[in-house]
RNA sequence: CGGGGCGUAGCACAGCCUGGUAGUGCGCCUGCUUUGGGAGCAGGAGGUCGGAGGUUCGAAUCCUCUCGCCCCGACCA
């Protein structure tokens, strides 16, 4: 993308709005633009990384054998009612009415809805178990939205929905679906804690809340420093194997690690000292084992093995996809802006011409973009070499390749990684080896 | 939902108290100079002062209503 052609909007000053640094941000780059308390519209680059969050979301969700389905955002009344949550959910749900006066409303969530499908053709334990999720935009009528996409009213999420003929089959989905957070969250290079959250009426352990540690989360954690430098991606251990989920299961939830809500101080001082970590943190997913709860009231059951009915076993499992963007910016970022990791990064790459109309700076530039036509940005804008520098640390490009009179005559290009600051000059041909390295 | 605050140019704000027909900085456009970390000079464009009603010879300014947005608290992916 050539700047000078492109729409990647950047505010020198902050908006007055924005109160946290994600949301400062994601303005200045240019990701976002609020149309109204709580909603926002994506612009360009924040589309980008959304949609690498997206795909990595839905890749591990793939990997952990859930299938991708696509609900609708606006859902009858009628569904609702039978569960009884339609009146239970209160304001924060979005209700509309339709031309022949129907009750409508713009999902918040959609256990009743899969359920619904799900019971439309389930009719035996053969078609269990399943997990089925979608990747959808959400409406919540937050009381008071702030902090930009962090707590909106309309975001982006993945919610799935397990279905199991029993009990331990419904732990082993919910397993499944803890290593798959893990490791989708790794993936983006975020150091993500499963935390025992409130289970209410059902007891047991089996809901938990995903934080990502960052110095600037809202809600103080308390954790072993075990989770930091434990490696979820071991391709070894799969998602089938019941004893290995379950013996990974176990050690993931003996490891210590509560919200301030949850904290017990007793169970605190198990941990050596020298591993106990206090931190802030932010919550970016939750999942849930909530038993018949859907089924029952829904009216789902199939016939077992034995003839008789069942009402299967679920759990839903969710990721708040848009805010993990603004949790990725609070995680990563310097004063200049934002340090994409590799794995979300709009573009992998800005090409920095600090001299456009220089031959050689020129010719040097068009070569590089050209090796990477859908991974670079190219600042060929007629600006100075300092409004080019902030503007790329600001919207965070993993790499900057800087190329100036200078080094150009010379057929060096000087390399910058954002995240470390560090720079190496290269002649053309090392730096793209470095690139695709 | 309780409490507070703010709506004036793309952004950040002043002007309002004490009515006289709108200003500053950044950004934008043109020219010249400059050119490795947000340049300098000169010229220029851009606003139904959130909206409606009222008071007045005259309203950004005073009054009423209304819409929107933000902050603190209680609540949440």
């Amino acid at each position: 993308m050539r700047l000078t052609r492109a729409f990647l909007p950047t505010l020198k000053e902050t908006p007055a709005e924005a109160q946290i640094v994600s949301h400062r941000l994601m303005l200045r780059a240019g990701l976002i633009r609020q149309t109204s308390a709580g909603i926002y519209a994506w612009l360009p680059a924040g589309w980008r990384v959304l949609q690498r969050v997206t795909q990595i979301v839905r890749e591990e969700q793939d990997r952990a054998g859930a299938q991708e389905v696509l609900m609708p955002t606006i859902q009858s009344a009628e569904l609702w009612q039978r569960s009884g949550r339609y009146e239970d959910y209160g304001k924060e749900m979005l209700r509309l009415k339709d031309r022949h006066e129907r009750d409508m409303l713009f999902g918040p969530t959609n256990e009743e809805m899969i359920t619904d499908i799900f019971r439309g053709y389930a009719t035996s334990y053969r078609d269990l178990p399943r997990n089925l999720y979608h990747i959808q935009w959400k409406f919540r009528d937050e009381v008071r939205p702030r902090f930009g996409v962090m707590r909106g009213r309309e975001f982006l999420m993945k919610d799935a929905y397990s279905f199991d003929m029993t009990v331990e089959g419904a732990q082993h989905s919910y397993r499944q679906m803890m290593l798959a957070y893990l490791r989708t969250f790794q993936r983006m290079g975020l150091k993500a804690v499963p935390m025992r959250a409130d289970t209410g009426p059902i007891g047991g352990n089996l809901s938990h809340e995903f934080i990502i540690l960052a110095e600037t989360g809202e809600s103080t954690v308390f954790y072993d420093s075990e989770f930091e430098s434990r490696d979820w991606a071991d391709a070894s251990l799969g998602y089938d194997d019941v004893p290995a989920l379950q013996g990974f299961f176990d050690q993931v939830t003996s490891m210590y690690a509560a919200t301030e809500e949850m904290h017990d101080p007793a169970a605190w001082e198990g941990v050596p000292e020298a591993r106990r970590r206090e931190g802030k943190g932010i919550e970016v997913g939750h999942i849930f084992y909530f038993g018949q709860k859907y089924s029952a009231t829904m009216g789902l059951s199939v016939a077992g093995p034995d003839g008789a009915n069942v009402v299967p076993e679920m759990g839903s499992y969710g990721i708040g996809v848009s805010r993990l963007v603004a949790a990725l910016i609070e995680a990563n970022h310097d004063d200049a802006g934002i340090k994409w990791p590799d794995a979300v990064a709009p573009w992998k790459l800005a090409i920095l011409n600090l001299k456009v109309g220089d031959a050689a700076c020129d010719a040097l530039c068009e070569k590089l973009y050209a090796a990477f036509p859908d991974q670079a940005v190219y600042d060929d804008r007629a600006e100075r070499a300092g409004v080019k520098f902030n503007d790329a640390d600001l919207m965070g490009f993993p790499w900057q390749a800087i190329i100036g009179p200078r080094g150009a005559a010379a057929g060096k290009v000087e390399l910058k990684r954002r995240m470390t600051g560090e720079r190496v000059e290269l002649s053309l041909e090392d730096a793209l080896a470095k690139l695709n390295a």
